[in-house]
DNA sequence: GTCCAGGCCAGAC
DNA sequence: GTCTGGCCTGGA
């Protein structure tokens, strides 16, 4: 099952699985005690391991190469990509230090309703909450290092999910409501998650909007994690202080702050708020000062 | 005990 | 359209 990749290696230099799972946009994965990673898309898994520039990989089922070098994007000239976007003093260092991330290609469902969860939230009980939605209303897709994987719940299987479980199992908080609402909408086909990928992007972020729960920094999460759109940047909290601060030196609102990071980075403003979002969380940068207490 | 976190939403202007 | 406060939860 284990497959070593031979030729084409030119990708290797811009992927790390610890920068791409690790820079915010997946809540799905664990962390060996090898160093290697494992992952669950859809009701599949792998794991992943880089060392030096050999990298191996596992698969839940064999011949799934294409599927997961896919879902890792690893078509796409992540190098190419950087050359052009390194264009101002901070982009530089973010890039060279997150050189090995890249966008995944995620499922729309479960990159919306891990979104969703994700506001206002923090990582770990993001990270525990998919892992319990799993675990329960999910299936068993196989294991891996004496440990059991579960795929996350699909609008079906998600539906059996009541409000009280997800408050008070899932922990959720007060998100439980928006999420029952949310994923009735997608069952019914209120929201059509297939037609929703032929749709403009302005157009999706409307409809993705007219979600209870997605606001537009989730919006954008969504564009961009699970449809590919790469012109899109979303602005939480940490991204806000880094373009303030370092990039056009100005404070500015949400909306200003988006309105000008999108003109300033075009179509791959995606890929450029990755590296600044995943540099400027790991230098710290605007981080406000805890008072001593 | 108090504050805040990878926002959203309703209500007020 | 823009601004403000409240919100589950739990760790610092």
């Amino acid at each position: 099952m284990e497959k070593k990749i031979s030729k084409n290696k030119n990708w290797i230099e811009n992927f790390d699985p610890l920068e791409i799972l690790s820079c915010g946009q997946a809540f799905h994965w664990d962390m060996e005690e090898d160093g290697s990673f494992t992952t669950v898309h859809k009701d599949q898994w792998a794991n992943v391991k880089k060392e030096g520039k050999n990298i191996s990989w596992i698969f839940s089922e064999k011949d799934q190469k294409e599927e997961w070098f896919s879902y890792f994007d690893l078509q796409t000239d992540y190098k190419g990509i950087i050359e052009r976007i390194d264009t101002i003093p901070l982009m530089k260092e973010a890039t060279e230090y997150g050189k090995g991330i890249r966008i995944l290609k995620q499922d729309p469902f479960e990159t919306i309703m891990t979104f969703i969860i994700s506001a206002n939230n923090h990582i770990p009980r993001i990270t525990k909450a998919v892992k319990d939605l799993s675990r329960i209303y999910g299936k068993e897709i196989g294991e891996y290092n004496g440990r059991a994987l579960y795929s996350f719940p699909n609008p079906e299987e998600f539906s059996k999910a009541s409000q009280e479980e997800l408050r008070n199992i899932i922990k959720v908080g007060y998100r439980d409501k928006v999420l029952i609402e949310t994923g009735k909408r997608i069952l019914s086909g209120e929201f059509d998650l297939a037609k929703a990928g032929s749709l403009s992007t302005e157009d999706l972020r409307k409809e993705l909007l007219d979600l209870p729960g997605v606001g537009p920094k989730v919006a954008d999460c969504i564009l961009l994690f699970a449809y590919q759109r790469m012109e899109v940047f979303p602005v939480d909290v940490w991204i806000h202080r880094v373009m303030e601060e370092y990039i056009f030196g100005e404070k500015g609102s949400k909306k200003e702050i988006h309105r000008k990071s999108v003109e300033l980075f075009g179509k791959e403003a995606g890929y450029a708020q990755q590296y600044l979002f995943y540099y400027g969380r790991a230098k710290g940068i605007g981080k406000k000062e805890k008072k001593p207490h």
